[in-house]
DNA sequence: AGGCCTTTGAAGCTG
DNA sequence: CAGCTTCAAAGGCCT
């Protein structure tokens, strides 16, 4: 897997490189047969991340990025994805000390990516270390017109990986648009939900031609296709999410994909991206799941995959499709909740961390996540409620009718439905691996960042009141780690960092998380330091350091976080 | 092939 | 209303 080797190696270099072993790792990783030309960019990426990293501590505005990113632009394609990979963060993190400067989209344009501003910058929608297909759909119904593939996809289309994707995206970002804007411009204000889109057309827009035509098979990709490569360079037009411009975004993607740029012309990757997560009024009108195109949906599900285990609707479905027949109820779309705010961030970090660590497992990249989550500041967790309640907000638009009812029962019966069992689901779980003594040892340890809430609560209050009114202020502090304790035994929130350990390096990050007695009283602004911090884990802190300064007690936390997968890293290389 | 696992949060359901 | 359940994403693992 070049790509994942690649996306490897990049987080390698972002640690830091030789003095992190990195050299050894991506040796031992490494089975592509290019390793002679991987070093040898590995150094070139290297420099960039220094270019990073200098950025990070520089606050100067310096235009090596510029320069850098002109020099991506004529590196050979094969590896640009890697390299805009490290590009992206480095753009994310100028467009971060913009905003943070109060100058979040003055800056000039960036030669090497012309549109690109904020890559990641706690965006859900632009997962910078790789763009989940769902997130794709995020970016695709923020940024109808986006291509994914973007420039360098152009000249490498073939790799799928996220880490492929992932600086395409940053790509289209507007420069002047702020993180949330997106989902600012799509509110309510612009959109109107009863408004049909009178434009609705079934025919795809041929991206060359203009002409409409059928998407083929192969390109309806069932969830976010990409667009083949072929698909052009698309001048985005500044403003293109402005209304006066012609049409709001959901009136767009309202399932007709008619854009008002027809010159933009969109093949069916293209209207896939317009589309977008939730497809808007397909509902009542397409019952099939697909769109009048006859794209499927990313947030339809095709009810060949997901129906009803015994074929009843619910009431609420009932209404979307007026008397269903056992036939339509199996073609019954599957509308899929908003996401949350973890889950956005999630699909946003998912690739890092994969990439970071040999575990490829989503439970095991799961629980980093979540450990990750709480080491979040308020300020960073608030942009992704905010994200989230617009994402709710936009559904609910979207889907007027919809409710998260509509769903139940769609899953198979869930197996962890009985916690209050003497031995609770999660404990048989873990039962599986051999994690022994792990649980008990970091039960005696609290986490930097859980802080029982002074990591999380801090999100709670301020960050609800500052970024997300609507955000789980109340809850999340109070609820999330509490909560999570008394409902959920088995789980660890109470200790995010040093929780359940993942399958491969439990026993490892036990006895050094369990040297590693954090207080957990300790507020987010200092969560004590790793005694006796690892090279990898520094490497962690580096690929995973928050875009900000002052994200500096998420950042140490990272150190204390990851050390469990360094250490993975380290097994697997000396096997 | 398809469910499980794992995370947090939102929403629905239940008593 | 509190507490519990389900689902959202993801992908390796397991049956």
């Amino acid at each position: 897997f070049p790509a994942l080797s690649g996306l490897r190696r990049s987080c390698l270099n972002g640690g830091g490189g030789d003095e992190l072993g990195a050299n050894d790792e991506l040796i031992s990783f490494k089975d592509e047969g290019e390793q002679e030309e991987k070093i040898s960019e590995n150094v070139s990426a290297e420099r960039d991340l220094d270019d990073v990293k200098s950025s990070l501590v520089n606050e100067s505005e310096n235009n090596s990025s510029s320069s850098d990113s002109e020099q991506t632009e004529r590196r050979p394609q094969p590896r640009a994805d890697l390299e805009s990979y490290e590009k992206a963060r480095e753009y994310f993190t100028e467009a971060l000390r913009r905003q943070q400067d109060g100058g979040f989209f003055k800056s000039p344009h960036y030669p090497g990516y012309p549109f690109l501003m904020i890559p990641d910058l706690g965006n859900p929608y632009l997962s910078n270390g790789a763009l989940s297909p769902s997130a794709r759909t995020y970016l695709q119904m923020k940024w109808p017109l986006l291509d994914v593939p973007g420039t360098a996809a152009l000249k490498d289309s073939r790799s799928p990986t996220p880490g492929h994707l992932s600086n395409k995206v940053p790509v289209v970002q507007h420069a002047h648009m702020h993180p949330l804007t997106p989902l600012i411009t799509y509110s309510s204000e612009h959109f109107s939900p009863g408004t049909p889109p009178a434009h609705l057309s079934p025919e795809i827009l041929d991206p060359k031609t203009g002409i409409p035509r059928t998407p083929h098979p192969s390109e309806l990709s069932p969830y976010y296709p990409l667009s083949p490569g072929a698909m052009g360079q698309i001048p985005h037009p500044l403003g293109w999410l402005v209304p006066q411009q012609g049409q709001p975004m959901y009136p767009i993607t309202a399932g007709g994909f008619r854009h008002p740029y027809p010159a933009l012309a969109m093949n069916a990757s293209m209207s896939s991206l317009v589309s977008s997560r939730f497809s808007p009024h397909i509902v009542p009108h397409h019952p099939h799941g697909l769109h009048q195109t006859g794209i499927p949906h990313p947030a339809i599900v095709s009810p060949a995959i997901k129906q009803e285990p015994n074929g009843e609707l619910s009431p609420a479905a009932n209404t979307k499709s007026p008397v269903p027949t056992k036939k339509e109820e199996d073609k019954k779309p599957h509308i899929k909740k908003p996401l949350n705010a973890f889950m956005l961030y999630m699909k946003e970090m998912r690739a890092k961390v994969v990439a970071e660590c040999t575990l490829k497992e989503s439970a095991a990249i799961n629980q980093i996540l979540g450990r990750r989550w709480h080491s979040l500041s308020r300020e960073e967790q608030a942009k992704y409620y905010e994200l989230a309640r617009k994402e709710r907000q936009l559904h609910s638009q979207l889907y007027p009718g919809w409710s998260a009812r509509d769903n139940y029962g769609r899953r198979k019966k869930r197996k962890r439905d009985n916690k209050t069992d003497s031995t609770p689901e999660g404990e048989r779980a873990w039962n599986k691996k051999p994690c022994v003594q792990y649980l008990p040892q970091e039960k005696m340890i609290d986490s930097p960042a859980s802080s029982h809430g002074s990591m999380l609560d801090s999100p709670a209050t301020p960050s609800a009141a500052l970024a997300s009114p609507a955000a789980p202020a109340p809850t999340h502090s109070e609820q999330a780690q509490p909560l999570s304790l008394t409902t959920k035994p088995d789980r660890h929130h109470h200790f995010p960092l040093l929780s359940k350990p993942s399958s491969s390096s439990c026993t490892s990050s036990s006895s050094s998380s369990s040297s590693q007695p954090t207080s957990s009283s300790g507020s987010q602004s200092t969560p004590p330091l790793l005694s006796r911090p690892l090279p990898l884990a520094s490497l962690h802190a580096s690929l995973f350091s928050p875009p900000s300064p002052f994200h500096q007690a998420a950042f140490h936390s990272h150190h204390a976080l990851f050390q469990s997968q360094p250490l993975s890293l380290v097994t697997k290389s000396a096997d």
